[in-house]
DNA sequence: TAGATTTTCTAACGTCGTTAACTGTCACGC
DNA sequence: GCGTGACAGTTAACGACGTTAGAAAATCTA
């Protein structure tokens, strides 16, 4: 009653810790092998018992390493901006500040045109929407950070930077969900933001006139 | 082989118009028990079985009316946008231009967030996209109307009215998506799309130039 | 009323996520 | 060295899903 049932392994040190790399191994592939059939046949082909078939387990070693398919599928949205995120690398490096935003903005959607399943997933709302903020949370800092410097670049003063930032983030996503198999998606959301930029530059300039 | 074997029913006229009269209220009756389940108890309570037992019949007999889940699904994704453009009917009486695209915009996002689940549905990706389109069409060639007198009211010539009737749309969706719980979320689109309307006309006013 | 047709139901198939219970396989204490 | 316990992995099953085949019941035609 009074001890600590829950969790209460792991207690000898010497040969555990291979079992906890193992463990963390099988783990690891069980992701990857998800990923890829999710990548390569769609969400449809996503069966737990198909991930356990493809790593060489029955299905429910895979509920020792995840609570429950869900559990299983936000870690694959957390990778998915993971990968996002990285792809900006290059284009949050432009020098210019309205470039720079261009730049994400296309590679976000391209992003979404190159992984379009992973993408859906990343936003599928079937998963719980708090859990998905939050391991979206690193790429909508990327997008506040770009933002904020570009309004200082400018000189502008939005009226709610975090208001901004979910008005780029919902313009981004709109587009790159509408356009996921076209290839002039990347140009469509590079004007879509051209247009609200400036947008925001001339309603500043009018409110200091 | 040369007959028509196909739909090679209804030939007797006389008794069979009440036939298809009750078979088309049957049809009606399970569309809106569906629409009941999905908007009060979400998707996931949305099982064939369930809306069978509500319209007091056994499950088998739904296929008598829909080909499968997916053409009733179309069919709520079809009857939603319906429910959409009648809401837009007293903002597209706004007679100013301005106005009137961020009345229509608000009251896009405010039946997203009255009516989740069944928006959902409406831009579910698991139906097939080419579908969902057709049935959004009229919802779509309103926005189109509406961003069309709105260039003509501003004298501004858009360089793809197509494109940037795309990018509207994905403004509006992306917010609307995005924050389908908040109220604030009408605002959003409200202050996204006015910087975004504010920007064409910039733009157009620099080609002028 | 007898036969044909159409409606409706029962039963089942295969698949899904998930859990319980069994079986083998090691590392450790005596 | 050898039992003992913890753990990995398996098999088998549960309930629910979409969907289909075929029996049964109701209805229409003649």
């Amino acid at each position: 009653m009074f001890e600590d049932t829950t969790e209460a392994k792991w207690r000898s040190m010497p040969t555990s810790t291979r079992r906890a790399r193992e463990r963390a191994n099988t783990r690891e592939r069980i992701i990857e092998a998800a990923l890829h059939v999710l990548e390569t046949e769609g969400v449809a082909a996503l069966t737990i018992r198909r991930i356990a078939t493809d790593v060489e387990y029955t299905a429910p070693v895979v509920y020792q390493h995840f609570a429950g398919k869900d559990a299983l599928l936000l870690e694959l949205v957390a990778h998915g901006h993971r990968l996002m995120l990285d792809e900006f690398r290059h284009a949050l490096r432009e020098p210019d500040a309205d470039r720079r935003v261009l730049r994400v903005a296309s590679e976000y959607v391209r992003f979404a045109g190159a992984h379009p399943h992973l993408y859906r997933v990343m936003n599928d709302p079937a998963i719980d929407a708090d859990e998905r903020r939050r391991v979206a949370q690193p790429a909508i800092d990327a997008l506040d950070e770009l933002l904020t410097a570009w309004s200082a670049a400018h000189d502008v003063v939005l009226p709610d930077p975090g208001e901004a930032c979910e008005v780029l983030w919902g313009t981004l996503y709109g587009i790159a969900s509408l356009h996921l198999g076209s290839d002039r998606a990347p140009l469509l959301a590079e004007q879509a933001l051209r247009a609200l930029l400036l947008g925001w530059r001339t309603e500043a300039a009018g409110q200091k006139a």
